[in-house]
DNA sequence: TGTACATCAGTGAACGCGCGTTCACTGATGTAC
DNA sequence: TGTACATCAGTGAACGCGCGTTCACTGATGTAC
């Protein structure tokens, strides 16, 4: 009773090694989505990947348990980094008094650019979720969550969208919008196209607009 | 100019031995095929396959260059047999007189059954396709000739198709067809689905004839 | 402040497994005479 | 019809390469007294 133990020291009270080592694990991480994105999953090997961080396959494997795990943990962080994109951009406040065919048509706007400019990655991991279910599944909860902000989104403009059910079309909206745009990744890879055509994003607003049954934009029909 | 020296024989008019060879790469075919569709392109290596194919590894390089050969092989069928299917579903004659909406909507319900039953081999390819470019470039060709027959089809139904372009419409149609229904397939397959829902196959319709701002299903909205 | 020791972090050669591909060989089928 | 030979088709053990992972070791940083 008479004394109480000192408490166990908080972690970042005494950062000196941790930081070392925090700096490799990060190191690590930029250099593999850096290869990813540039020559894709199958160019991503362990000795590579240390090599450009600076770093040695010991330390990678005292930071990370194996190579899958780099992998998704780079796909967690990918898909955060898509979520928190997400909530700024269907902040409804954000829209307030514009139309909701404006609004939609440059929210598609910036998701192309946004795939157009991470193309590497999106390529990168589309391949991992077709092709094991762990992936998938997180690329599942990824969608949900997307879908949940979309529905909040048009719950503020429920009068503009003839669609008779709205988590419905939230849902079914934000798969069609990836996965058209997956597809014409895909395509506009092999013709190497430093920018998007600004067709794909007219089009695809045009598509979104009217599968929400929302009035067309002006000056498109 | 005696006498004209025999022409050289016909391949068909001594099949005996090449019946054999012949039947040997057709059963190679079919079982990387089947192995493909039920494990996955990571699940294909060629002592599987010959395995499975009663054959052996020496046969298979007899016939196949390599292992790649066999793949792009088997992606070429599957390519030419959607477009055979294609022709056949998307044959104006065969909707004469049925409202674009409702002969959409039964296309789209069709492509849906589609995906489902070949979704093994789709999403196998849909790997290859987005990591090798190779592949993507085959899958643009065939993303090319499916939208012809689709524009040919609309050309027949041009008063009921609001969307200015029917060029533009019928490729990037074809795009969010396939590309929505892969991202579909993906998560069906999370769920272990025995058949798609239906809600699949009337959203898709929906957002197809909204896209191309048709006249919307009678009961729909 | 200095010395001894403990723990953290990093190094890279070596191991081993999976899998594509080769190759020396056997058997089957066809052709010549 | 029978024998000798050529070509086609198939067999599977062995090779070798790429790459993930391990492990014995060195160096750096912190703690005790």
């Amino acid at each position: 009773m008479a004394s109480v133990p000192p408490p166990p020291p908080l972690q970042w009270v005494k950062p000196p090694q941790q930081a070392r080592s925090q700096k490799t694990f990060e190191r690590i991480l930029d250099a593999a989505e850096e290869l990813i994105a540039s020559e894709g999953l199958q160019a991503l090997t362990v000795a590579e990947v240390v090599k450009r961080a600076s770093s040695s396959v010991g330390a990678f494997y005292s930071r990370f348990p194996d190579k899958d795990a780099l992998v998704r943990t780079l796909h967690d962080r990918s898909c955060e980094e898509a979520l928190a994109t997400a909530d700024l951009a269907l902040d409804p406040g954000r829209w307030k008094s514009i139309p909701l065919s404006d609004a939609l048509s440059q929210i598609v706007g910036f998701v192309v650019a946004l795939f157009h400019e991470r193309r590497g990655l999106i390529l990168a991991f589309s391949h991992a979720v077709a092709t094991d279910i762990k992936y998938a599944e997180r690329r599942a909860e990824m969608s949900r969550e997307l879908s949940l902000r979309l529905y909040r989104f048009l719950d503020t403009r429920r009068k503009e969208v003839r669609h008779p059910n709205l988590k419905t079309a939230s849902s079914f909206g934000v798969g069609l919008l990836m996965g058209t745009l997956e597809q014409e990744t895909i395509v506009q890879r092999i013709h190497d196209r430093p920018a998007p055509s600004p067709e794909v994003a007219r089009e695809l607003a045009r598509a979104m607009l009217g599968y929400l049954g929302a009035p067309a934009l002006k000056g498109i029909d």
